[in-house]
This record gives C-alpha cells, sequence and structure tokens, in this order.
DNA sequence: TGCAAAATAGCACGATCGTTCTATTTTGCT
DNA sequence: AGCAAAATAGAACGATCGTGCTATTTTGCA
C-alpha cells in the first residue's frame, strides 16, 4: 500500500477550538478539585469562562466527556509533579523518598485546593461507568508506579528482603490519605509532620539501609 | 415555684410521627451511604417510603437538617457498634485492640455499603455549614475516643512511653482510609488482611507489651 | 478577499431539585 | 363519637441541570 505523502489531512482551523478547551478544562479543573467531580456543571463553567452553556458543551459532547478530559489532566499534572522529578533520582531508596516527598508537597498544596483521585473515589466508588473507570485507571497507574519505586529500592537491598512491597504501598497510601483528611476536613494541625514522621518510621521498621549506600 | 403536677405537656398524637421519622432516616441512611450526603434527595426518599415529597420533607423542615439528622443516626450506629462493645474490655492494650478490630469489623461491612464519614468529608471538606459542623464534630468525637484509648494503653504500660498517642492515631486512621479506598474503591483484593498486618507491626513497633500484662 | 469549516451563541426542551402553600386524612385523647 | 392537632398529600413555584436544535460569528486557508 503505497500511502501518498499529503502533509496529514488535518482540519483546516483547529487551533482556537483546542485553546478555549484547554481554557474551559483548566477552569473545569480549579472547580472539580473544590467542589467535586459531580460539583462540575456546563453552566457554572459558562459563567466562568464568559461563554455560553452550548458553546462550552460543544468541546465536549457530554459532561461525562468533560469530567473525563478533567481527569486526563488531573493525572496529568500530577504525573509531571510527583513522578517524573523522582525519575532523576537513583533507583532504590532515593527515588521512593522523592516519589513520597513530591507526593508530600503536593499534598500540602491540596490541602487547601483538593484532590481529585480522593474526592472522585468517594463520589464513584458505587457508580460505574467510564468516568469511575478513567478515575480507576489512573490511580492505578499511579500506585503502581509507586510499587515499582518500593521493589526496586527492595532490589537495590535498601529494603528488608521480607517487607512486602504491596504492604509497603498501602501503608504509604494510608498515609496520604489521613494527612488530607486530617488536613484538609478536620483542619488539624502538625497532620504534615505526622506524615513524615511515620513515613521515616516506616522505612526504619522495614529495615531501610542508610542513603550512602546508593 | 410551685410546678403544678400536669403529665408532661406533651403534644397529643406524636408516635406516628415519631416513627414514620424513623422509617425515613432509615431509607435516607442506607442512600447516604451509598452515594453519599450530598445525593440525598427528597424526591428519591418519597419514592422510596411510598410517601409525598412534601410528606417526607415536613419531618425534617430543610434537606439540611435531614443530611444532620442522617449524620447523627449514622454516629449512633457507629458508637453502638464500636465505641461501647469495646468499653467492655480492659483499659490498655486489650480495649485498644477491640475498638480497632470492631471498627475493621465495620469497614469490611462498609466496603460494600460505604461510610459517611468518609465520602462525607470529601463532600463537605470545602462547604462551611451546619452539615459540615455535624460531621467534623461527630468524626472528631470518635478520634477522641480512640485517642484517649491510646493513652490509656500507654499509661497502662502497654505502649511505648515515647510513643505519640495522636501519631498512633493519626497511623491507625490511615490504615482504616486505605483500607476503604483500595477495598471499596479499586476493589483490591487482600486490603483486609494488609490493614491488620500494619496495626499489628505498628503496635510491636511502638513496643506494645504482652496482652497477659493486662 | 472569499469561502467552507470550525467555533460559538441563543433558545428551548424535559427532568429534577428544594421549598411553599393549601387541602385532606389520620391520629390520639375526652 | 367528636374534635383539635398532627401527619400527610397534592399541586405549583422558580431554579438549575444536561442536552439538542438552529443561527451566527469567527477562523484559517485558497
Amino acid at each position: 500500500m503505497a500511502s501518498s505523502f499529503v502533509p496529514l489531512p488535518l482540519p483546516r482551523a483547529m487551533q482556537k477550538g483546542q485553546q478555549t478547551k484547554a481554557t474551559i478544562i483548566e477552569a473545569a479543573l480549579g472547580l472539580a478539585t473544590q467542589i467535586g467531580l459531580e460539583g462540575l456543571s456546563i453552566g457554572a463553567l459558562a459563567e466562568i469562562t464568559q461563554m455560553s452553556k452550548s458553546g462550552v458543551f460543544a468541546h465536549f459532547g457530554s459532561r461525562e466527556e468533560l469530567q473525563i478530559s478533567v481527569i486526563r489532566e488531573y493525572y496529568s499534572r500530577f504525573e509531571q509533579e510527583i513522578y517524573y522529578p523522582a525519575l532523576r533520582e537513583p533507583h532504590g531508596l532515593p527515588r521512593l523518598q522523592a516519589l513520597f516527598d513530591n507526593w508530600m508537597r503536593r499534598v500540602a498544596v491540596e490541602i487547601q485546593s483538593g484532590c481529585i483521585f480522593i474526592s472522585g473515589a468517594a463520589e464513584f466508588d458505587d457508580r460505574p461507568g467510564p468516568v469511575h473507570d478513567a478515575l480507576a485507571s489512573s490511580v492505578k497507574t499511579w500506585l503502581q508506579a509507586l510499587f515499582r519505586a518500593i521493589v526496586q529500592a527492595q532490589v537495590c537491598g535498601h529494603l528488608g528482603a521480607d517487607a512486602d512491597p504491596h504492604q509497603v504501598a498501602f501503608e504509604i497510601h494510608g498515609l496520604i490519605l489521613a494527612l488530607h483528611y486530617e488536613a484538609r476536613f478536620l483542619k488539624n494541625p502538625g497532620s504534615l509532620e505526622r506524615a513524615n514522621t511515620a513515613f521515616a518510621h516506616m522505612l526504619q521498621r522495614y529495615g531501610a539501609q542508610a542513603l550512602q549506600s546508593a
């Protein structure tokens, strides 16, 4: 099949659309982190972006697609802010520590703004459908990355051989959830320090070697 | 002031009302645990209880009051199922262990039905008002009870003197939150065992004495 | 500069929401 | 049995929701 060399059959005009779509998603992200994915309304979004309801709607075709777009964008930023920077650290404990630190730094901000992965889980844990799936797959991908880092730390000998990586990931996840809950909802001071302390204790318990062994 | 001995100035008829109100709250509790406090709608509740919307509404006067009633009922059952039974155990580690076990047992059920203290926190963390306050005060009361049990365990010498009770409570809370998240939303198998394992490890790390010392 | 396509606006729809008002029924007591 | 109060029903309100339809404007390329 000889493919003729048309310079890609792109639609004629597509720049303006993508740009305002990005603007809408930006606003939707702010709304969703604050009041949740279910709180997202096309009307409110139209007001914020100074557009008509149908103008906003046209970019997504359905509210669900809008929610999914927001989830994708949120995940992308999550990755950008937490995962990729940690990849610059060497395998093992340094990278695991970087993942946790970056995560903590982000949650510290989200104490004000909210976290879609947490609020969304509460909203969609009993609501099957594409939004649930997009959310769950994003979270799972991230937790898988965390899991891999733990396994690597173990392979590097930075973590005791008897430690169960799933167990470690579970406990780290719990720390983040407790921090988010107690700091954001209960407004308990000192939660940040408690999460950090717990992580340090956990590494210690699971036989973390000192960092110079990297 | 000589109080004449009227047999209490109770309204003439009040039994039927309280009874159907309890029925409504029962239905509302089921709805709220499943789809959240914000998902509670008077219309849906009327349909379930085979009543008219205004009939349901009249018992509460506002949706907020309905939500608060649900929170109160949920808290009451929480107390009944987790806190009071643990009081039958002796002070210290046995009681703390009982609190955790009862809590775990309950969360194991809530993996199917949902937990208002968790979903509600996500819904109302940025929404001030009486519902937020009712929710937060319920949660705080429960966490205070957990905190007291930890302090008692420490006083009894069942926990190391250097352990910070707030830190212990924070970590236990995290275990429950991780269990709920991973089991209910992500449907990860093995979460229950992981929470139990983590609790055992935690007691060990914080220098728990064997139970026979009670 | 013109022209097609893309982007946006405007309007209306059916549905659902919480709430209010006014009947009507049911209850509990004398 | 009768009567007042309590409990419930019924209908309607304004608001908001997602969505579909048809203009109108704006865009990007020939």
